[in-house]
DNA sequence: CGTAAACGGTGATGTCGGTCAGCCTAATCT
DNA sequence: AGATTAGGCTGACCGACATCACCGTTTACG
């Protein structure tokens, strides 16, 4: 279905924390070389997930704790009669499935947006692995921290800012934070597998505003999606049209 | 101006931490008694602040990390034409200012509701202080684990639900919350010092909307604001109204 | 190969919440 | 005591975004 799956599915060989691509963006950035076998040895395996299934589902106990390898996913909450809201979109080296209490029942639900490739750490004994290795606390920490920034800007968004606003501000930080992680070559392009519809529960409005709207973008030359690509034309006019805060983009 | 204030502006001493009240739902909570002189020792005084006075400011260097111990704090973010986006209602015993990067700039601002008292960490060595007491730095990912979670919630609510929903969920939420930590004697009704522009401001809405929204709360026997005090008058009808998740009461 | 989803796209119409404008009261200042 | 300000409150009007209804294209699948 997306270009990334086929390598995906069937696959069942487990990543060697030795040969892990994302480990300079994830929980275990701190580890050095020569301790590596006790993350490895921590490790319960991987996990692949075809594009469209949920990993966890909100209400469901916590068993455990996932490192995104290769695929996207997102974060969602549900209420009672359907409506979605997009909480985060999950980028390899994303850390999932952590809360605050890991006796509890997941409070939110997690679906793979193209085919996944996870890396599991059981729940049990996760916080003992914290307490004997403070930096991989500290940095979990920081990855924690980090996601509350993102909520913070995300809420300022939904709250604050007009439809337009929203959506250029929302593509735009996408972009960047994607090309952080140089998931692609540079250009002015990423990959897009996310439809209108999750655009749409990502920023508080319905598909059909976002479409619309896109199309405004689109017809003044600031965007364009094609392919399931989102390329973006005028980086410049486009933060214009966001109101994007230049500061927020230390952040990776 | 608001209850708690005329006990606190003046008095300039620093509350020692075997007699600290918010320490079982602060950063200190593992803390056991005899390790006491640990944070201490690390404790660099304490801090009073007048209701309507910032503690921080969005692009200031952080300095300093704070844990509330008397009074009422909003953390929010600013646009550049002024429109305000509240984050968070920080409660006593509540951890704020950290940030996945310490040298980094602040990325919100952090005000003061009521007359406030704040316990104050500096900021270097506070993660060698984590390092050294790990049980501290798990403590630390469960705060802003659980601020994570109230973000998602708020971003639910702020995306997807109706100005009703919002506030009916905001208010309950909050009752919940304050009554969770003892801050009052168990009743009906907490202290509120938020202005309808404070609750507009955290949900997306206008203060006149607001206005409305709460009016005919109370014209149903809801609710009752009265005295800068919220009385829940029929919990259960409030919840309705809310589409209330009963679930996310477990966490403080 | 034919059919059904899934997704993008678009017009007509409706409504929730915003904007503007102004009043009232209580608290604070001089 | 009078003036000023912050906050609550309300009506008239408006517009941004939702809803509904429908079409076209592509992809997946029996």
């Amino acid at each position: 279905m997306h270009n990334s799956s086929a390598p995906l599915i069937g696959k069942k060989y487990t990543v060697r924390c030795s040969a892990c691509r994302v480990r300079g963006w994830g929980l275990c950035e701190p580890i050095h070389d020569d301790e590596l076998d006790v993350v490895e040895r921590f490790k319960a395996g991987d996990k692949v997930l075809e594009a469209g299934q949920d990993l966890f589902r909100e209400g469901e106990p916590s068993r455990e704790l996932y490192t995104v390898l290769e695929g996207w996913m997102f974060l969602y909450k549900l209420l009672e009669d359907g409506r979605r809201q997009i909480a985060k979109i999950v980028l390899p080296g994303d850390f999932v499935g952590f809360q605050p209490d890991l006796e509890a029942l997941l409070d939110h639900s997690a679906q793979a947006l193209t085919d996944v490739r996870l890396c599991v750490f059981p729940r049990d004994n996760f916080l003992e692995l914290n307490r004997a290795h403070p930096e991989l606390a500290i940095r979990l920490t920081c990855l924690v921290a980090h996601d509350v920034e993102m909520s913070r800007d995300r809420l300022t968004s939904v709250g604050r800012r007009s439809a337009r606003e929203r959506v250029a501000h929302f593509l735009l930080g996408l972009f960047y934070r994607v090309r952080l992680r140089h998931q692609e070559p540079r250009g002015a392009s990423i990959p897009m597998p996310l439809t209108q519809e999750h655009i749409g529960d990502a920023l508080g409005l319905t598909s059909v505003h976002v479409n619309r709207t896109l199309r405004n973008l689109r017809d003044e030359g600031l965007i364009e999606i094609a392919n399931r690509r989102l390329h973006i034309l005028d980086p410049d006019r486009l933060a214009d049209a966001a109101g994007f805060d230049e500061d927020s983009l230390g952040r990776t």
